[in-house]
DNA sequence: ATATAGTTCAAACGTTCGTTTGAAACCAGA
DNA sequence: TCTGGTTTCAAACGAACGTTTGAACTATAT
């Protein structure tokens, strides 16, 4: 007998959700049809509504498919410095953002596409995607907000909710990458993907942001 | 005679931009259909191709019409601080950002909407419109450049493109506001349209971000 | 071999999109 | 009042969209 390839259980899911991650990443949702999206997979034009059931739940299986994981290795990696004693804002900010930036050095299995989509889709218009990723984040975020407030009780919550808003944005943005408005002329290309750097340029930036000296007038609007 | 409404000369062009800014502004620029913009503005359908020419040829004047008088207050502010002597990091900041939120306290003649709208785009996918944005924001960002090199004359000039970088990030999510994805609870919603205080708590954060400590790390990658 | 469940396929469905058309309405200046 | 340029209007155009359909195909288990 000779060798056949033989199909894996869900070849057809996944190389759809490999193509919606690269298409949707490079045209946005509305503007990537089903038709090229398909074809770019190599399946047939029905096989995502017999998948998923519509490009919406499409939509939502991508996303579930790499953020349930991606905050689970933020809750573990904060879980694992907390059980090693007191944390600083720093080693706060550094367990959150490592695991984004694993997926940038992650070229192969498209998870680079997929966080430059993520970094997109923080702004997206449509509702039910912005509820989506709130609800898919929200485990995550409530277990980091604790940890921010025990490493610097001094701060009023108030503050804190804005500076790490302010963090989230930076990050989004800076996720987003060659995505973004290419702004500022000066940027060398190549290290848009180097994680190891990235990681230092934000935790540097963002951890002096978060302890930022508190102004009279943002302390009296508390 | 008896008193008549004297049409003003563009009306039917500008009541066109203001409802485009709010429905783009909701729903995005490809999910806003000509239909339910012209509609909304109360003209005919067939009026945006006869007074633009194209539903794209429309988003440009869009963003011409805002960004162009923005940009040029930030220039404007930055050479009258400029006359008066040497300039910190943080006065520069605070030249850029005020330009962008004096158009959140513009509620009435559609700024809010605009700037919201703005703070979407500088991570839409449609590569006409990032091209578009980064020609229009580059003489003002070519200026702010020079103003923090010579300001911060010891920050290797790399990781000064990729701080402003960051800050451009925290800027534009946090204008994005109640389009972004509510991943924080805790902000209170009346705060985000306080100018006042909304450039407080960004100046300060960038500020700090900005000057933050030159790790080795960095320092050997320039 | 045959039945069954799961999957793929080409074709078509109805809807909505941006744009175009040509006539009607408007409004100055002569 | 006529005229010529500008603006508005209802209607339609072709194209592209997400989705549905029912038959054909595949693989497994009896």
């Amino acid at each position: 007998m000779a060798l056949r390839a033989v199909k894996p259980p869900h070849e057809t899911r996944t190389r759809i959700l490999d193509a919606a991650e690269e298409l949707f990443m490079q045209h946005g949702f509305e503007a990537a049809s089903m038709r090229l999206l398909t074809s770019r997979a190599g399946v047939n034009l029905a096989a995502v509504n017999y998948h998923f059931g519509s490009k919406d739940a499409l939509i939502e299986a991508l996303f579930r498919r790499r953020i349930d994981p991606m905050n689970a290795a933020r809750i573990a990696e904060l879980e694992k410095l907390e059980a090693d004693g007191n944390l600083s804002a720093e080693m706060i900010i550094r367990a959150f953002i490592v695991p984004s930036l694993r997926l940038i050095e992650d070229a192969k299995s498209g998870g680079r596409n997929f966080i430059r989509l993520l970094g997109r889709t923080y702004t997206e218009p449509a509702k039910p995607i912005r509820a989506l990723i709130g609800q898919l984040y929200a485990p995550a975020m409530e277990r980091y907000k604790k940890a921010f407030e025990r490493a610097l009780p001094h701060m009023p919550r108030e503050e804190l909710v804005w500076r790490m808003h302010f963090m989230f944005g930076t990050l989004s943005y800076t996720l987003a990458a060659t995505d973004a408005v290419q702004l500022i002329a000066g940027c060398k290309p190549e290290d848009r993907y180097d994680a190891r750097l990235l990681e230092e340029r934000l935790t540097a930036f963002l951890a002096a942001g978060l302890n930022a000296p508190l102004k009279s007038t943002i302390r009296k609007a508390a």
